[in-house]
DNA sequence: TATTGTTATACTCTATAACTATA
DNA sequence: TATAGTTATAGAGTATAACAATA
């Protein structure tokens, strides 16, 4: 039972992860612009909280985008007084962005607004396959060397 | 074992399918820009060729683009001789789409090339899980009214 | 009037390149 | 010189609105 090639494209697992992810990513946007966020939003207030980057480039290197959006990204977060940003102190050049009260409330409630379309998404599935698409999709995003 | 809420945002299964699915359909992209497509392109031809949608409405719904974009990526695929357009005879306001021979090739340069990437993207996984991966992917995609 | 396909236009997201301040 | 952050600009992708042909 190896190598099982589909025949056709739509049973693809790359080709139902890219229309399942985008179908998906718009609707949680959707559902984030209540707060005033986008998904990058929520992305970069989770990379804040995992400690995984700090700097504006470090974060713009995690999320796989041009340290220019993440500017944007900041600015809107910081008007939000989602996070703050401090110089470092060793290396004036870098600013430490730091996840606030606020933020983590925000935080929160993006990853609450997540867990209600997971339990959306999956309500087809049993448990068994429910927990073997999250211990899949884990494995891919490590893979892909993306954080969480 | 029910309702297992995710303590952070990027363990739900909404947050993976909106990366992954962005990661993938980006190299998926870039894959079939050798081949002068795009992913579009690709969901077009598949269309056609299960029969699911004919007509430029008919696409625009199923693939759930507006039918202005239908008219672009009908255009690019005549150039390449991949689909024909006929008036319909009934009703000659609809123009229906048809794969040709090299449409049918194009689509399946598409799907070998989606394989190749599943091969990549799920060489970490163990068979069974594996499985259970394109499965749940599956009824998701049933579930959101996907075609395929 | 309503619908199909089309065109013209605008909007969103993101990247690239040029600039500044620090190193 | 090289790097962190910023700004200005451009490109890709898509939607909205107005239009012509047909129903």
């Amino acid at each position: 039972m190896k190598d099982v090639k589909q025949e056709t494209l739509t049973d693809t697992v790359a080709f139902r992860l890219g229309t399942l992810g985008a179908i998906t990513a718009e609707l949680f946007a959707e559902r984030l612009a209540a707060h005033g966020l986008k998904p990058k939003h929520a992305g970069l207030m989770a990379l804040l909280a995992s400690g995984a980057a700090a700097s504006q480039q470090d974060i713009a290197r995690t999320m796989r985008v041009t340290p220019s959006l993440v500017v944007g990204l900041a600015d809107h977060l910081e008007e939000l007084g989602a996070v703050g940003r401090e110089r470092d102190s060793g290396d004036r050049r870098r600013q430490i962005l730091t996840l606030t009260d606020r933020g983590r409330e925000l935080l929160a409630l993006c990853t609450a607004t997540a867990n209600a379309i997971d339990e959306e998404l999956t309500a087809a599935l049993d448990e068994p396959l429910r927990a073997a698409l999250r211990a899949a999709l884990a494995e891919l995003a490590v893979r892909a060397g993306l954080p969480g």
